[in-house]
DNA sequence: AGAGCGTAACTAATGTTGTTAGTTTATGGA
DNA sequence: TCCATAAACTAACAACATTAGTTACGCTCT
């Protein structure tokens, strides 16, 4: 039979989890869907991760790295206004390729931070962020409330895009292109103050 | 005893509903937790609400029109910069003060909008962001694309500032002045070319 | 090559939740 | 006062996550 030494591990796990999620939601990721993906029985999953809340924890980890490698690489050998819009563009499109991991990445309101590598792959990625507004001349409180602000947007534009809230999908490229220029001009605005 | 006749109605049970899931998060609005909030077994809520998703339903509707109702007391008697500020602080006071509400708000990715209450309320809501952004003399497509980063920003910074995202909660206030003032003027000089 | 051990898979069983079916009983209107 | 309606109940079932205990593959070491 198939089923004995189905050849498992931690990154194959991960890596259905993303196929699942992405292909019919974050919540279809159940462990009894994740198991029949990998051709197996839901308790076997244990042996590779801690649970659904382990499943979660890894996708997290995973999704934040992989979205933060996106940007540094979207941003290589530009800078600002450029490397601004290469960022914003990369950003949007890893939400559109991967509409489930990037889900996954969000922190949950009652679960703080407890996973050190989330922790740390967070710090990455806003420290791509960082790098970006760093040509802006920003520095101190407005490097802050700059990166905030370019968070808000993007995590906003995103989301809303992604459940269908701007209704009819029209121009969404070029409400994109609007808000990114938007962007540019609050920021050049304030660092020039 | 208690039982018989809990009196219980639509509106109380979506009313327990709100105050579950802004006192513990809109995961732990569940049949069982909602009932036991009532004094009521959970079989007992099929007498008032179509299950855990009529739940959902009447929760977004009612949050739907609650937020309308707050843009609209916020932002009368104003105009201008003034009217997208107050819009502004009203949008995320009440996610602030209703975070669970908040979130039952948000359309999910699989489920395109099939309840006709939700979809009006829905529109009344835009109506409002509209009517703050007629001031700045926008038409057509400045006024959708103009909407669209309005509500991308709020939704996200709300969302951001929600789940702990900014990690320490520190100088929000003054982040969030600073993206208001940055949506109006970007706002100000799309209208102005 | 064969024995032995670690581990990946399994089955069985439990608790939680959502949901349906069928039953009881309070309550308001004839 | 009686009865029809509707609001509550109990019982039972299905889906899921999870734990405990079991089986058997396959690598390593002689």
């Amino acid at each position: 039979m198939t089923p004995p030494r189905a050849g498992l591990d931690i990154d194959s796990v991960v890596a259905a989890a993303a196929r699942v999620a992405n292909a019919d939601g974050y919540s279809a990721l159940t462990l009894k869907r994740l198991a029949s993906e990998l051709g197996v029985r839901s308790p076997s999953l244990y042996n590779h991760v801690a649970g659904l809340p382990g499943v979660h924890r890894e996708l997290r980890v995973r999704g934040l790295s992989e979205l933060a490698d996106a940007l540094r690489e979207a941003v290589a050998g530009r800078s600002g206004d450029d490397a601004l819009r290469a960022c914003c563009l990369a950003y949007r499109r890893f939400a559109a390729d991967q509409p489930g991991v990037y889900v996954a990445i969000q922190p949950s309101v009652h679960t703080p931070e407890t996973d050190e590598r989330a922790r740390a792959a967070g710090e990455e990625l806003l420290g791509v962020l960082n790098d970006v507004l760093g040509a802006y001349g920003l520095v101190g409180d407005d490097a802050l409330h700059a990166v905030r602000a370019l968070r808000s947007a993007l995590h906003g534009f995103v989301l809303l895009e992604q459940t269908g809230a701007f209704g009819m999908p029209i121009a969404v490229d070029e409400s994109f292109d609007r808000l990114v220029a938007m962007l540019a001009g609050g920021l050049s605005s304030v660092a020039s103050d």
